[in-house]
DNA sequence: TCTTAAATATGATTTAAATCATGTTTTTGG
DNA sequence: CCAAAAACATGATTTAAATCATATTTAAGA
């Protein structure tokens, strides 16, 4: 469903929305530290976020990454396709080529229900939505 | 999700399900060619998921794999944790240690509804209930 | 301007999943 | 009883994802 990277970019960005903004920005370091993830394959992550404008950073002493409001704007199915691609997500659950809505494979009314909603939550939830979701108390983010 | 192991595994028992019985078996080779998968791989498939009796089998000549009407009964639940084991279905969404449902992570609501209703699916769902759709028009299932 | 601290870029290594290959056992039919 | 056809068992190889390592660029501060 989602690689590894992809929960561990996800954590990353939530880390930094919670933990960062211009003033305060994250080491690469910081968050692995806290997250629990391998510092190097982090910072490459990291990288990728940031190149592909999911995530804001500055280089250079008293630099690191962090999240600006508009950042915090973005949904989470753009932060899975950044790392994970456009076709991870959409495709049948058995990887038939001829199935789709019209022409539904055995498992896809079944099951392929639960994956439509799951990346529809993923394109309608933005980093912001989590955030008060968490400030309400209504969640929480144990980060490992 | 599901590894490409789970979802050659239930191609292959769908199959079965459609095109064998006690008198009619059928071959690896058969199998492989008509759902696109690996002969050699997929023949250890065969081999683990007739060893943990949800397929049946007969060696020698005219032998071959096939489904019984009691192997129909089984869930699609059971074929997979042959393959992909317990665990990989019922982890949180982020991997997050503390994460359940008292004390739901911040993508828990969200989306892990959408995959706890997956679950449950695979569970309540058998072979038996997918062939009836397929008999009924209600779905199909296109192989490869 | 120089040193240092950070991201950035790139490539090497490791690990696990997927794939391939081959020898062994069982059963049927002659 | 023998030969062939099938599953069964096991191990080797390949591939892609995950992880590690290191050199380069940029910016801050003294």
């Amino acid at each position: 469903m989602l690689s590894n990277s992809a929960k561990y970019a996800l954590k990353a960005v939530l880390y930094l929305s919670l933990n960062s903004n211009e003033e305060e920005k994250l080491m690469t370091k910081d968050i692995s530290d806290k997250i629990k993830v391998p510092k190097s394959y982090l910072a490459k992550l990291l990288q990728d976020l940031s190149r592909h404008g999911i995530i804001s950073s500055t280089k250079g002493p008293k630099g690191g990454f962090y999240l600006t409001n508009n950042d915090k704007k973005l949904s989470l199915i753009e932060i899975i396709e950044v790392i994970d691609g456009r076709q991870r997500l959409n495709s049948c659950v058995l990887d038939l080529e001829a199935c789709n809505d019209k022409n539904p494979c055995v498992l896809h009314d079944i099951v392929g229900r639960a994956n439509s909603e799951f990346v529809k939550s993923l394109q309608k939830t933005t980093i912001e939505d989590l955030i008060a979701d968490i400030k309400k108390g209504k969640s929480v983010f144990p980060f490992e």
